[in-house]
DNA sequence: CTAGTATCTAGTCAATGTCTAGATTCAGTA
DNA sequence: TACTGAATCTAGACATTGACTAGATACTAG
């Protein structure tokens, strides 16, 4: 699809080299053609977004899910997959978190949110274990994505590495699961 | 200066807008003046990038200042001014932490430590106060660059508003100064 | 079979980044 | 003072791109 073509390109060469009518050349049809499935560029980059949203929430779901019984493993197994996908797409998560002037579209905003309701998901079950209290998973799940967002920046703009990265995890969990029962 | 006007556009109408032949003709010089100061539209960006990376790390400096005698109270003032930071310039904060798909330049390199040596030196201060143990300011410090750099993003990229972006950071400094002592 | 929708073609336009040759300005020096 | 060299600007050119349009073509549902 169309789309795939143009998650490669992006991956590959970053956002500035991502042309509606290379796209269309690389098709083999004409400059055009694509204007039938997205109307501007930034329709492009918004379908492109939220792909990545799906797919971001599809590996940290999958990935805390093969740790079924420990909740701080499943933590753990989450933001390495979220940041894994941040290495494997800097481009692409760039855009999803990008500063947008006027407001992200529609289509956009519920794919974020699924991405958050995966995260909403993977913290209840840590109340089930007893690591925090079901009223306060709201906020914490906010503070882990701030935190997963935070780590993932760092790593793709070049100001870390990826295994300071990793480190950077397991330092963000062992906190997190420590505050809470010590923080009130 | 050239630089000026440039940081307004930005601030005003995103990186998109941003064009050199734009910012000349608002100067009343010729197309091809800005060229004898920026090479390329990517060095008028990696030069925007290093001036909001130097002005993000006064405003953060100086906020952690005005709390001279209490630690909790100055990380708190340092991510609020992180955050309005982010508000009044996201796409300049968005550009500061950009994927580049090449390695990011020296000077933006050196600017963005300046920011995180200032983090380091407010870090510091809790050392005096008994917060942490100093060896582990280092990994402090990345972790909490991190959680302001994700909550920041969240909300530039309105995926929260910065009422609960402030009350994020309510909950990551209640959780970054409990976290030490109990942590090992 | 037909009507209507979706997709594509081909042409146009304005805007932009980049490059170049040459003019202009200006500070420091012989 | 006169000259040199660097910094800055002008003006023109070129390829590329996003956006828009009118019209052709393919495809699908009734």
């Amino acid at each position: 699809m169309l789309l795939d073509r143009a998650e490669a390109v992006l991956r590959e060469r970053g956002i500035d080299a991502l042309s509606l009518r290379e796209l269309a050349r690389e098709a083999g049809v004409s400059h055009g053609a694509p204007r039938s499935h997205f109307i501007d560029r930034s329709a492009l980059l918004d379908a492109l977004a939220e792909r990545g949203f799906v797919r971001l929430a599809d590996e940290i779901r999958e990935a805390a899910a093969s740790e079924p019984d420990d909740h701080a493993r499943a933590l753990h197994a989450a933001a390495s997959a979220y940041v894994r996908f941040a290495v494997r797409e800097p481009a692409l998560l760039d855009l999803m978190f990008a500063a947008k002037v006027d407001a992200p579209s529609q289509a956009v905003l519920s794919a974020a949110e699924r991405l958050f309701d995966t995260m909403t998901g993977i913290m209840s079950a840590g109340v089930g274990a007893g690591a925090y209290d079901a009223g306060d998973v709201g906020r914490l799940t906010l503070l882990l994505a701030a935190t997963f967002q935070g780590i993932s920046a760092l790593v793709t703009s070049r100001r870390i590495t990826m295994s300071q990265g990793e480190a950077l995890i397991d330092d963000a969990i062992t906190r997190f699961l420590v505050g809470p029962s010590a923080g009130r």
